[in-house]
DNA sequence: TTTT
DNA sequence: TTTT
C-alpha cells in the first residue's frame, strides 16, 4: 500500500550505466549509509545498499554522481528474485529511486551551481511497445558481467 | 547519514518471537506491499518486505499482530551478511523497526481500542552484559531450523 | 531540496472539493494525527493537520473519504501567504499530498475491496493555459466564505 | 498514528537558542526548501519551514548551524495555538526534529569531519519535575521578543 | 472549529 | 514459501 525510503549516503563507486533491450537506460549504485552511533567496539557502522534508477534520472545519475559524492535518495524497496546458475531462486533487495539530490557539487570545477543539482523520475505512463521479452527472471539482470542484453524491460518499474 | 522506511502492508504469515542467547526478544515477519498500479499483464504486484523488531516491541508485536493484518511499519534498510554451509557470503536486506502500528483491530473480539494500537521502540542505551559471544556471522541469525540459538546479541541495532 | 511527509491519522470531517476559476479540482480535509503517548496529564494529545490534494486525486478523496476514516498521507509541506483584509499578512502551512490510502473501507457497504483503495497523483506537466488570474495572494484562496471563485490558479502545486 | 517529516534544506538565519523557565534548552531555525522544479514565471520556488529542537540536540544545533548551511531535518509536524494580544487564536506549525544531520562541514577551519556531523535526539522519558507552570497557551512561546521566559515547559514535546 |  |  505504501512504500517509502528515503537516504543519505555516499556512493562507493562510480555508477554504472547500461541500457535494457529495448534501449531504456537504467543506471545502478551502492550508498554507504553511516549508522547513527557506531555501537562502540562493532566493526560494522555502515549500510550498503544498492539503487537502481531509469531512464532521464539513470542518464543525469551516470553524468553528475561519482564515488565518494553524498546523495540523498528517495524512492521504494523493491524485491527482485531469479533463478541463478545452479536453479536456486536468489532474492535482490534494492531500493528504486525517483528522486535524487546531488549534495555536493562538482569538486573539480564545473557545475557548481551552489552546492546542490538535482532530478526526479518523470513517470512516462503509456509507451513501452516493446516490452515482454521472454527472458524474464531467470537471470540476474543485473549481474556483473558486462553484457547488457540481460536486462529484461520486465524489471521497469513503471 | 539517514535511512528513513516507511511501509504500510500486510503480514503474510503470523510473526515469529524468537530470543537470543542473552535473552533479547525478537520478531520477525514479511509485510506485503502493494504496488501502486499493477503494471497491466504482470504477474508480481507486490513486494515481500522482511521486518525485524526487537526487545519490548518485539514482543508487543508478537502479541498484537496475525497473518493477514494491515499495518504500518517504520524504520531503516538493513543489510546483514553472513557465511553460509557453503562457505558463501550472503546478504540479508530487512527494515528494523523502530515503530510499528496496528491499523486493523483484532477481528475475533478484544482489542477493539477504536482501530489502531501502537508500539514505539524505547532505546535502552548501555546494558548489554551478555554481548559479544563468538558465532557472529558464520551462521545466518535467523535461519529457519528452529534454533534461537543461532541469533546472535551481535545482531542487536542498539 | 527535499520535502517528504508521511501522516496517517482520522479526518475530522468529510472533504471539501472546489474548483478554481479555470476548473482545476481541490480537495481539502484535516487528518486528526494522534501523538505517540499522550503525556500523561496534558490535554492536547492529536496535531489537526490540514491537507490539500489537486486534481484526480482530489475528486477520488472527495468520493472516498469521510469524517473519522483512518487515511494515510503522502506529500510535501507548503506554506502559503497571503495578505488578509485587514492588510496582514498570514501563513498557512499544510501538506500537499501526492498519494493517499484509504485505510479503512466504506462502511455503509459498497467499496469493500479488501479493505485499502488509493489514489496517486498523475502530475500534468504542462498546459494550465488559463493561469495567471490577477487575485493572487491577496484574498485567501480557501477562505470558508463558499465562494469559490477565490481560488487562484497560481496556487496549483504542479 | 504516524507523522514523519524529511526536509533538506538551508537555513535562513543563525539558529536561536533559549531556555525555558525551568531550563530545558530550545532551538529553532528556519529552513529554505527549494521546491523541485520552479513553476517557470512563478516567483516562489522555496518553502520556509520553522524547526524546533529540544535538549541536548537543541544545543547541538546551536552550536554547530549556522545561517546557509545545508541542512537534513528528521522529525514531526506540530500545530500549536495560542490566544494573541487582540484575544484571537494563533494556529503555529513547525517541525519538530529528532535527527539533524549536518550537511555541509564548517568553512571556516574546525569540525571538518569529511562532511557530515550529526545529532540524534536521547529521549529522557520521565522526569519534567518543574513543569506544568501556569501560562500556558495565552501567549506566543516564540515570539521574537527576546523574552525566554515566555517559552512555557508545556511545549515540551516529551 | 476538530478524529477514534 | 507469501498478504487483501
Amino acid at each position: 500500500m505504501l512504500n517509502r525510503v528515503i537516504l543519505i549516503g555516499r556512493l562507493t563507486r562510480d555508477p554504472e550505466l547500461r541500457y535494457t533491450p529495448s534501449g531504456v537506460a537504467v543506471t545502478q549504485f551502492t550508498l554507504a549509509v553511516d549508522r547513527p552511533f557506531s555501537s562502540q567496539g562493532g566493526e560494522r557502522e555502515a549500510d550498503f545498499i544498492p539503487v537502481v534508477t531509469w531512464r532521464q534520472l539513470a542518464e543525469t545519475c551516470a553524468n553528475y554522481l561519482r564515488k565518494g559524492r553524498l546523495t540523498a535518495v528517495e524512492g521504494r524497496i523493491q524485491v527482485r528474485n531469479y533463478e541463478n546458475n545452479e536453479g536456486k531462486r536468489v532474492y535482490v533487495t534494492e531500493v528504486v529511486a525517483d528522486n535524487v539530490r546531488f549534495l555536493e557539487s562538482n569538486r573539480e570545477g564545473g557545475n557548481s551551481n551552489g552546492g546542490g543539482g538535482s532530478m526526479r523520475e518523470e513517470p512516462s505512463y503509456g509507451g513501452g511497445s516493446g516490452r515482454g521479452n521472454s527472458t524474464r527472471n531467470n537471470q540476474d539482470p543485473f549481474s556483473d558481467d558486462g553484457k547488457p542484453i540481460d536486462i529484461s524491460d520486465d524489471d521497469l518499474p513503471f
